[in-house]
DNA sequence: TTGTATGCGTTATCAG
DNA sequence: CTGATAACGCATACAA
């Protein structure tokens, strides 16, 4: 293993026998520079195997060409399979990709993460920075906008406003779902909320309360965390302490399939006995006994809109403070 | 928006009434300032909101206290549920946290993203790079090697040699599941192999054919992608062209969860009629219907010691070339 | 213990 | 079209 020196932009300029100034042209991809001499300093580079410090790079023209996509997660939530953030990062990526700018994935689930994110991203190692799903009032949207960061989030951050973000439309979504529940026939409809750290969760959660008030309906909750398991517990509690219930809204496909199963363990047949509407679209939604109906969140849009927001606000072009994108009903056979 | 100038440690040092030198020291926490000075230089940061700039600092250290983790796969493949490479991450992310430093997740899926991951890291962009899971004989990694830059891949590469590597014993692991099946009496055992451009694809085929040749068997195979679609598929053919199958071992759980499904389907009881294998061990194998027997890596493990040779080759010390983890026969109930 | 001076590898500004 | 030369922001050997 040769520890050769790694060559600098000196050691290629003396070798083709020009000035520094030349050889970063060139290297830059310049115009401006004589046939000749451009292809002596392209041959010089070859051989030298010569690749340009990004540190040094950067430090003069103040970008790095990446941006953060921050999930304020435990690598196993990131990727379970509901299959959220996957989602946001293939959007980014393929945004990112269109734009020749490296996606940097980082992970901040635990304290010390999180702290690391900071170092990272204050520290100017990236151009920007998106947020993917947050919890309570994360303070960093906010600092990093206020250190003149590019910042965008997914979904309306709970602390400071004044950072932009891109969110689907919740509570629309779920008032349809309600009121198709509603027309169905149904009087005594629970839901399985999600966590009240995210907006997500408390959005749904709202929409649920405003559909069912309205309409003269009680109003059952249970709570979850978006995942299977707390599904199947939320539905238990539910059915023991409304056993009359006659159809529920969960806040996600995950919770919904969990429901499902939970259903048909106690004896009840669905969408029979109860109807069922998820909120999400997963894949497996089509798969489920019987298919979901839910609420369909464009989730791949998401993390493409937030990452063209972002690359206008690095551009120094104003942006909109929100971008709302639209959910959409899809009827299967559950509700 | 205050687009404030970002202070420098000049402008700390200016506020503080001390030499950028000091300013620095007390940044990077030397002991060996005086405490009241120490603490004026706190005031100061503080109040300007200082904060180290990454590339400045690590043009002098050449040292950027990151490490990426590139994925040579599109993203999609990355989060899909066999839950291998979240593994990985996990271990990394582990061992990293330990170590102070800030892991960097990189998606090599495309052509264009595999050209700016080279640029990213020949770059100098991070003081290490792992690589998750290599198709064919990417160059990527010998090339690094050659520039000096610390590399440690998972399965041995194809291509390099000098590539150091982390990997467990897929030969072993397949012998033994394969001799299990024999001791069960079977004598007519098929395998669903995994891709022919990866090592572990390449690696557990070898030891079923060396397992059931030196048993004076048949050697069927059917090639799939790991995936379970493509273990649908190569069961289907197993049994259109070997419908006296008594066993088969698949390369991956998610094709032996495939296979489980494809073999009721076509009528036959598992393992009364047929017994299945499977490699990885991820979480569903034990939820299988029935429950699945199989050979378990431990993916976990295999990010954490990747991440310790890596940071061990970046701390200048010298590594053992290869590292193999040993495999574990799970037995369950469909074998 | 603190300050001074220097260099890290680029890009950008200006002359020529 | 090309070449000096000055930043960029920081860490550190050396001097005080």
């Amino acid at each position: 293993m040769t520890t050769a020196q790694r060559p600098t932009l000196e050691a290629v300029a003396r070798r083709a026998g020009v000035s520094r100034a030349t050889v970063s042209r060139v290297v830059n991809g310049s115009t401006t520079v004589a046939e000749p001499i451009r292809e002596a300093v392209h041959r010089a580079v070859a051989e030298l195997g010569y690749v340009p410090n990004l540190a040094a790079r950067s430090l003069v023209t103040q970008r790095t060409d990446s941006v953060a996509l921050v999930m304020p997660e435990a690598a196993t939530r990131v990727f379970s399979d509901d299959q959220v953030f996957p989602g946001i990062i293939r959007g980014a990526a393929l945004e990112l990709e269109a734009a020749d700018k490296q996606l940097v994935l980082m992970l901040a689930g635990s304290r010390a993460g999180h702290e690391r994110v900071e170092r990272y991203t204050t520290g100017r190692h990236v151009d920007g920075v998106l947020f993917a799903s947050l919890h309570g009032a994360d303070p960093l949207p906010g600092r990093l906008t206020r250190l003149g960061i590019p910042v965008v989030c997914s979904g309306r951050p709970l602390g400071d406003a004044s950072v932009p973000y891109v969110d689907v439309d919740h509570v629309g979504g779920v008032t349809r779902a309600v009121q198709h529940l509603i027309d169905g026939g149904r009087r005594r409809i629970a839901t399985i909320a999600g966590p009240q750290d995210m907006v997500g969760g408390i959005e749904r959660l709202a929409g649920y309360q405003a559909a069912v008030t309205s309409a003269g309906l009680p109003e059952w909750v249970a709570y979850g965390d978006f995942t299977r398991e707390s599904g199947v517990a939320a539905m238990r509690r539910l059915l023991a302490e409304h056993p009359d219930l006659d159809a529920v809204f969960a806040a996600s496909d995950l919770m919904a399939h969990a429901a499902l199963r939970t259903l048909r363990t106690a004896g009840r047949r669905v969408p029979d006995d109860v109807a069922v509407v998820g909120f999400d679209d997963i894949e497996t939604a089509a798969y489920t006994e019987p298919p979901l109906t839910t609420v369909r969140q464009p989730i791949q849009e998401i993390g493409r809109r937030m990452t063209r927001q972002l690359l206008r606000l690095a551009a120094g072009e104003p942006i909109e403070p929100a971008v709302v994108l639209p959910t959409e009903l899809i009827l299967r056979d559950s509700a």
